[in-house]
DNA sequence: TCGAAATCCTACCAACGCGGTTGGTTAATC
DNA sequence: GATTAACCAACCGCGTTGGTAGGATTTCGA
């Protein structure tokens, strides 16, 4: 599995909060029900996309959360690194900024100096991951689920203007 | 992390195997002296793909491993898919072959008949992730590797008909 | 014919992250 | 002042990960 339930739970909350009129907050208990998800739980997750600027909160007595931006200027790149962090398929992706290749094992001093054909692969496999993810907003996935699901077998239109995803949605 | 060690490892492999000659089998010890990887861990990596039916095998003294086609009819998807098993970003994605939608949350009788909007979103990105693994063959992973570290270079050949990729690889 | 080199096979294990739970404290509303 | 809700910090069982251990089997060269 690629994302944690974290993910999944994140994304929800905001699909959740995206379908909400933003005047009012939406306690976590309304969507923890809603969801069937566990309360203390989404407490978790919610801390993650509050610390990342993506929803705000009111306390007390008819608090809850909303969000911070409108929902089609909220990619879901954002979501997900939120809740997730950097997006990474391999370790040594994450402090890695510079261009160095150092994709040896540490502990001989001997560094690896041909070139790690690994990372090429992974380059390709994180932009892949990263363009999906940024060229899908929040308002799409909201747009997605207020859709009355007719019938539950065929999937619906994607989103006009995107690319037709290739394992057939 | 997206992909474990075994990814990391088993497609180095691929790549010392795609660089032999292919007469001739390469032992694991040798392989991995050159990675500098346990030798028995690699014995499990290895299986899977041989499993798989990328590489063959003799036993023996003077035996080893070898690619069972050509490197440029090896895509990476396949390699990955033999190391890891299914790529799939959210565990409902997985015996799900058919177009049912039910990610609700089992337990409760009542079915989520709500369009499950996560779906639509980690469907996109499990085509961005098959879509980069398809495209590249082991032979580029060979070629790079071969090439003295001049400059990473320009992403070749996505796609026709694909956008370019966003973070620049 | 023997020993070395290699694949092949099964079991075991420590450590870590995941998916929560528990139990509170603080802040706002009625 | 009671209720509602955000906020906070531990704690914890469990399954997976990344190996190790120890052997069995096959093949080749001397």
């Amino acid at each position: 599995m690629i994302f944690s339930s974290k993910a999944e739970y994140g994304v929800r909350l905001m699909v959740e909060l995206g379908r909400q009129t933003p005047t009012q907050p939406t306690s976590l208990k309304a969507i923890a029900e809603a969801e069937r998800l566990p309360l203390a739980y989404l407490e978790q997750v919610v801390a993650r996309l509050k610390r990342a600027g993506l929803v705000m909160s009111a306390r007390g007595a008819h608090g809850g959360y909303w969000l911070s931006r409108p929902a089609d200027q909220i990619t879901m790149d954002e979501v997900v690194q939120a809740l997730e962090g950097a997006i990474a398929p391999m370790e040594c992706f994450l402090s890695d900024t510079t261009e160095r290749v150092l994709c040896s094992h540490p502990g001989t001093g001997v560094e690896e100096h041909r070139h790690c054909a690994t990372k090429l692969l992974w380059m390709r496999v994180q932009g892949g991951i990263a363009r999906s993810l940024q060229t899908t907003t929040l308002a799409e996935l909201v747009e997605f689920s207020r859709r009355e699901s007719v019938v539950p077998g065929r999937e619906p239109a994607v989103v006009p203007g995107r690319e037709p995803v290739v394992p057939a949605v």
